[in-house]
DNA sequence: CGGAGCCCCTGTAAGC
DNA sequence: TGCTTACAGGGGCTCC
């Protein structure tokens, strides 16, 4: 699923054939993706340049010359600059050189447009790669688990099941520690955990765990970096107990039961 | 405030 | 083999 790094890896892959592109036309199928008049946004973005395109948290946001197009992933959603049609294809762009897909079969993805800034993404807390360690500390002191923080975006944005995973991993954490008990060693060692995986994801292109591929189609690299993600019953590569996984905050969550301790 | 539970959706996999 | 059911999950919602 499409989390912090995959978002990147599309932006990146599809920012430089869309910045000061002007859409022609745009058509929408969806009525999950596309809430609302799918006539009425289409006819927002005609004539529209595209300004700049960029990531916040899970969030690619394409600032035009009038208003601003959001657009969510969600589980399974797809930006392609080339793409056959078929019936999970719910948003089609024509610009002025060339073509730009919305691919979701699942539609758990949205695309909105708003006047100004988009109300969603005001919401949603520090980007995890620019936190300083002071902030986040302080933004742990919450009575919750430490899986359930991880996922909240109001926390932090962009970090999803699998590198919620995958960090308490590196940082020895469980994923039912109580936030607000962290000392202040666990806490930097998650707050570098979580730097150090995600740069290093966005390095590889992302996690194709499904389907996920960049808006050219390629698929990432950094699932064969996945410690305990879809890795139940597998010896822990640390001390070769086997990975558990258990429901937190109705999510799979996986863990090495041996060295992440509460 | 926090969390459990449910919902949106559909491809895939497991169970019978 | 073929059908049915469970599961995957981002995020928003209600209820306790």
């Amino acid at each position: 699923m499409p989390e912090l790094p995959e978002v990147e890896t599309v932006v990146r892959s599809v920012a430089p054939h869309l910045v000061g592109r002007r859409i022609v036309s745009a058509s929408f199928t969806s009525r999950f993706v596309t809430p609302g008049s799918r006539a009425r946004l289409a006819g927002r973005l005609v004539g529209r340049r595209i300004e700049s395109v960029r990531r916040r948290g899970k969030f690619i946001i394409m600032a035009l010359d009038q208003g601003t197009l959001t657009v969510h992933l969600g589980m399974t959603g797809k930006l392609l600059l080339a793409s056959e049609r078929d019936q999970h294809t719910h948003g089609v762009f024509t610009l002025e050189d060339g073509m730009l897909y919305y691919h979701d079969p699942r539609q758990f993805g949205r695309i909105e447009w708003s006047a100004g800034s988009p109300p969603r993404v005001a919401r949603l807390g520090p980007e995890p790669l620019e936190i300083s360690f002071e902030d986040f500390r302080a933004r742990l002191r919450r009575k919750t688990r430490m899986k359930s923080l991880l996922l909240n975006q109001t926390f932090l944005a962009g970090v999803g099941n699998i590198y919620a995973d995958e960090s308490l991993f590196a940082a020895g954490i469980h994923p039912l520690a109580m936030a607000q008990r962290l000392t202040r060693g666990r806490a930097e060692k998650l707050h570098q955990a979580i730097r150090g995986i995600l740069a290093h994801a966005i390095e590889l292109g992302g996690s194709s765990i499904s389907d996920y591929v960049n808006a050219q189609g390629e698929r990432g690299w950094f699932q064969m970096e996945h410690r305990v993600y879809g890795r139940e019953g597998e010896p822990c590569a640390n001390c070769g107990t086997p990975i558990r996984k258990i429901l937190v905050a109705q999510r799979g969550t996986h863990f090495c039961p041996r060295c992440q301790k509460k």
